[in-house]
DNA sequence: TGCATATATTAACATATGCTCATATTATAT
DNA sequence: ATATAATATGAGCATATGTTAATATATGCA
């Protein structure tokens, strides 16, 4: 019951509690990456195994799984499991608005 | 004159530039580290001389103007000059509402 | 000029990050 | 049970990053 944050109502002006501090550094640091952005850039449309990933992007099949665990972790990705084949797709549709928000406003500049 | 973008279009399937992949990329490494965020979050409502961003977030002054430089150098925040103090202030509506948007989201959860 | 205040810069250091190779795991089919 | 295909994991390495102390620079003023 008593979870709520700090700062919920109209009065954000105090310093930012290390939680809140730790989550929204994360969804950046998720960002912050070219190879991530490639990833989450590609997931924009429609899911694709791991394997259809590193080569559309033309990356090892390890790298594509590191990014993708770090990606899970955040729940920025999710996967549905078809065989022995992963079906990678986006998760989190506030951080694909802002990358996508991010990208059109760096290719228009 | 022939300076515009790839995907200016409604069609952004292709691959990310390199130019836009470095801009995009940086702009969310600014975000990505606690001590940028919470220099950020101070600047939200007023603007603030080097020493007073130190002392409000208790870091060195050295800290502080090394973070003001990464974010002045990708126009996050500007400053202006009064005797020997600097007001810096943000710079960047875009980069400052995707800030508050993911602040409020993850205090919220 | 000389001094004080505010800020910037440099170099050093510890830690974090991302990629790669090699290997392990998992599921499926034979 | 064995083999195969797809994916995950671990260790090692090079580079990037953030902080710090020390020092430099710049501005204003006596």
């Amino acid at each position: 019951m008593e979870e709520h944050k700090e700062n919920v109502g109209k009065e954000n002006d105090k310093e930012l509690d290390e939680e809140t501090l730790f989550v929204v550094s994360q969804t950046f640091k998720a960002l912050s990456d070219p190879t991530r952005i490639r990833i989450l850039h590609l997931l924009f449309h429609k899911e694709y195994p791991v394997n259809g990933i590193a080569e559309n992007l033309q990356l090892r099949q390890s790298t594509v799984s590191h990014q993708l665990r770090f990606l899970k972790n955040l729940r920025l990705v999710k996967y549905r499991r078809e065989g022995t084949t992963l079906y990678y797709s986006h998760d989190d549709e506030h951080v694909m608005h802002m990358l996508k928000q991010t990208i059109d406003h760096a290719c228009h500049s």
